[in-house]
DNA sequence: GTAGGAGGCGTTATGTTATATCATTGATAT
DNA sequence: ATATCAATGATATAACATAACGCCTCCTAC
């Protein structure tokens, strides 16, 4: 979801402006309840409750639908090890975008 | 430089306004010779003059230093495996945040 | 050559995402 | 009780992006 189509929900439940939310999401995500998908400038709420490790994710680009990529210690590891010398590498976004079974279905369908 | 800043600039040279420069930049991008940094929302003309292969990109959080870090087949493959059986991937987006070195012995003197 | 239409470009307007800033409330120590 | 500071609430605006329209050019058919 998209931070503001959060905020028109929790509108009906109380009082909320966009500084709220963010704010909301911004705990969430350091507790790890919530992720954020750089490539679309939206927000998910954890699959799993609350995630410790990095996460990667593949997105469908018809339905939006999101797949939550634990990532192994020996994945981080690599992906980190991809920075050049010159950048000490910290933080890893890794977002895979493609179409889902659903989506490709109805796409054979209409074609 | 995100888009706006990139209007600015123009502007001087002439007119422009915001979908002018995205249609430049979605232009640029298709012959690869721009990239956008999707964590950041900002553009980055290509330093090899055109990629045709996927990138990576290594960014700064201090100074928005920006590394390009081109992705053998082998990479790309890798990454795409990652993807669950229900997504078919297509599209890779890396980006790996961290400090640069001068940021990092900046950060060192103030200390 | 000129009427008609497709496509590109400039422009206006607006939609979407995110944060700076200030006010208010509430807890804490004295 | 009151000064102080932190957390929350609210306003306003900044930053990013695109929808939609009109004009102009260029191509084509006649």
């Amino acid at each position: 979801m998209s931070a503001y189509a959060i905020l028109d929900r929790v509108r009906k439940s109380g009082i909320a402006h966009p500084p709220t939310v963010y704010r909301a999401l911004n705990d969430l995500m350091k507790k790890g309840m919530v992720h954020r998908l750089e490539s679309r400038s939206a927000f998910i709420a954890c699959g799993h409750g609350a995630c410790d490790g990095r996460l990667a994710f593949a997105i469908c680009r018809a339905c939006d639908k999101v797949v939550e990529i634990p990532l192994g210690k020996k994945e981080q590891a690599r992906l980190l090890g991809l920075a050049p010398a010159e950048i000490t590498p910290e933080q890893i976004t890794l977002e895979i975008a493609g179409v889902c079974e659903a989506c490709r279905s109805a796409q054979d369908t209409s074609a």
